[in-house]
DNA sequence: CAGTATCCTGGACGATACTG
DNA sequence: CAGTATCGTCCAGGATACTG
């Protein structure tokens, strides 16, 4: 059935289920996108863009389970359910936000990091001899 | 070989492949982890828990190919390697850390709102009959 | 000690079809 | 419109064995 994320060290007991949560594929995605406004499932889709309908689906049930958001069906045909992010919800998005922000900031740096590490890669330098020590 | 995460929407475009290798099983906790202080790789290992060797290895690869840390040879027989962050990677502490805060902050909410959630599954509510409206 | 090299498996995720 | 059901794929990641 759902897709399950049980798997994390746990080192960090009880946190380590709640980072898992959101830091699937789709999670803060949608946490950010709701941060907008109410919006309804097709709409957040579309806003989205790329992800399947089985996994949005998913993803907004777990954010539901958790208390991030509320889900409103109004009973019409055809029927109509907005997510809405509840304080908790809410709550989140700055430090992810802050999170976004660094990737930004260090975006070129890190870029560059690779680049030169890739570079480095193609010309092996030759090892040279080891010494006959250990500490 | 390495394992991928060529994934991610990329709505987002060049930020999500770096939230996308940060948000890797194990990035995290090294990250976090090595904020102590230089470290040879099995105390890392041992440290964490879990990680098996040959994810330890890519998963310090791939942080070192982002300029995350840096990877010291010591050329000696057997051989020892130490890693350390680099300001770059100090400095993604911070917000992770704050992400940390939050969760731990915020346990108890979403255990409670996780209960309600699975309690109010079990006894489904009738479905009320719909109406005959679209917006 | 700090890796590589192989092999293998579970589960995240997508595509498609169907429905109230 | 907003789902559910079913099926299939891919790959992250673990286990194990070997090596400089």
């Amino acid at each position: 059935m759902e897709p399950s994320h049980a798997h994390v060290p746990s080192q960090c007991g009880r946190v380590a289920p709640i980072l898992a949560r959101i830091g699937d594929k789709w999670s803060i995605l949608v946490i950010m996108i709701l941060g907008d406004g109410p919006m309804r499932f097709n709409e957040l889709r579309r806003r989205i863009g790329g992800v399947s309908q089985r996994m949005l689906t998913f993803t907004l049930r777990g954010l539901e389970r958790d208390g991030y958001l509320t889900r409103t069906v109004f009973p019409t045909v055809p029927p109509r359910v907005d997510y809405e992010l509840t304080p908790l919800g809410q709550s989140l998005r700055a430090p992810v936000q802050a999170l976004g922000n660094w990737a930004q900031q260090h975006l070129v740096t890190i870029e560059d990091a690779r680049l030169r590490f890739d570079e480095a890669a193609k010309r092996e330098p030759p090892a040279p001899p080891p010494l006959r020590f250990s500490p």
